[in-house]
DNA sequence: TCCCTATTGTTTGGATCCAAACGATACCGC
DNA sequence: GCGGTATCGTTTGGATCCAAACAATAGGGA
C-alpha cells in the first residue's frame, strides 16, 4: 500500500474490481497496515542493531524473554516469544552453537527442558538491549508518547480478540 | 507479552534488569505489539480463509496486489506486497506451477517481466477476497470504525517514519 | 503393578524469507 | 558503434517458520 500508488488510487482500483460489493475498506487498511509496519521495523532492526551480534528477530525475542523471566520452560518462552515449539528448538539449538544459552533438563519431570542465558549471553543482552529500544524510539519518533500508549491498546485489542475467539471462528468456518 | 505473565508483571522485571537505566517503556510496548498482532492475524487468516485454497499469507498478498493492479512488473509487485525480489521469484514459481499466475517477458525492455492472473487466479480471488475481507473485520471486530482508521493512520506513520529515514539512521549507526 | 491417556520437546517436510552474488539486458557518453 | 555503468530478475546459502507426526515421560485408575 505503499508503493508508487496512493491510498486514493488503491480504494479507487479495489472497488472497480470489486463491482459494488460491501468491503469493510478502514478494517482493511487496518489489517493490511498491520504487516507493513511489522516487516518495515523487523527489517529495521535486522539491518541495524541485530547486524553486529548477527542475530535474527526471533532469536532476540528468545534471548530478551529468557533474559527478562530467567530459566524457564521451552512451552512459556515459545509462548511468550510468540512462535511454536518446534521453531523454538531450532532457535535455541543456534543461540546454544553460540554460546547464548543453554538447555538443562528438569529435575522432577523428564519431559521438560529448562532454557537459561550464559554468561556471555547475558553480557550481550545487557549492552544490546538499550540500543534496541533506542531503535524502539526510532521507529515511533512520529508518535507522541500519548499515540504510542494508543497504537499499543488498539494492537492489544486485535491480539485479544484473535486469541479468545480466533479458534472458535475458525472452527465455524470449517 | 500476553503469555501468563501480566504488563505490570513485565514492566517490573524488566526494570528490575536494567536497574535504573531510562526506558522508553509505550515505545517498547508500541513496537513490541505491532509483531504481536501481525503474527496473530497472519497466522490466523492461514488458518481460516486460506487454508482451503491453501495459500500463504504471502502468495495471497501478490496474488491481491496483481488481481488489483493488474499486469505489473515484477519490482513493482515486490514493492507492494512488501517482500523482497528474491522472494517474490519463488512464489510466483509457485502460483504459476498452480495455474494461478503467469509471467511474461516485456515486449520493449528484455530485463523486465511481467506478472499476470491467469483466468483461474481472476476466478479465486472473486471468490476468496470477500471472505478475506470478512475476516480483516473479524480480527478488529473490538475496533470502532474510527479506532480502525487511527490504527492505521499510527501504523502508517510508523512505516513513513522507518521508509523516510530507516536508510540514513542505520548508515549512521554503523 | 500395569495400562491408557495426556503432555512435552523434537523431528520432518515443505514453503518462505532475506542478503548478496550473479548473468543478462539497456543505455549513456564518447 | 562501443565500452562502462546501471538496472532487473534469478540463483544461492543459510535461517526461520508452521503443522503434523513422533518418541519419551508423567500420572491416574482398574
Amino acid at each position: 500500500m505503499t508503493g508508487h500508488h496512493s491510498l486514493e488510487d488503491t480504494e479507487k482500483a479495489v472497488e472497480a474490481k470489486l463491482g459494488g460489493l460491501p468491503l469493510q475498506w478502514e478494517q482493511m487498511q487496518a489489517a493490511a497496515n498491520i504487516h507493513r509496519a511489522a516487516a518495515a521495523v523487523r527489517l529495521h532492526f535486522e539491518n541495524s542493531v541485530l547486524r553486529g551480534p548477527d542475530l535474527t528477530w526471533t532469536a532476540f525475542v528468545v534471548l530478551w524473554v529468557v533474559w527478562i523471566w530467567g530459566e524457564m520452560e521451552t512451552r512459556y518462552v515459545a509462548k511468550e516469544a510468540g512462535i511454536t515449539k518446534g521453531t523454538l528448538t531450532g532457535v535455541v539449538k543456534t543461540l546454544e552453537a553460540r554460546g547464548l544459552a543453554v538447555r538443562t533438563k528438569h529435575a522432577a519431570d523428564g519431559r521438560l527442558v529448562l532454557i537459561s542465558l550464559t554468561g556471555k549471553g547475558e553480557e550481550l543482552m545487557r549492552t544490546l538491549f538499550p540500543a534496541f529500544n533506542a531503535e524502539e524510539a526510532f521507529v515511533t519518533e512520529r508518535l507522541s508518547t500519548s499515540e504510542a500508549k494508543t497504537l499499543a491498546a488498539l494492537l492489544r485489542k486485535v491480539v485479544s480478540q484473535v486469541e479468545d475467539h480466533g479458534e472458535e471462528r475458525r472452527a465455524a468456518l470449517r
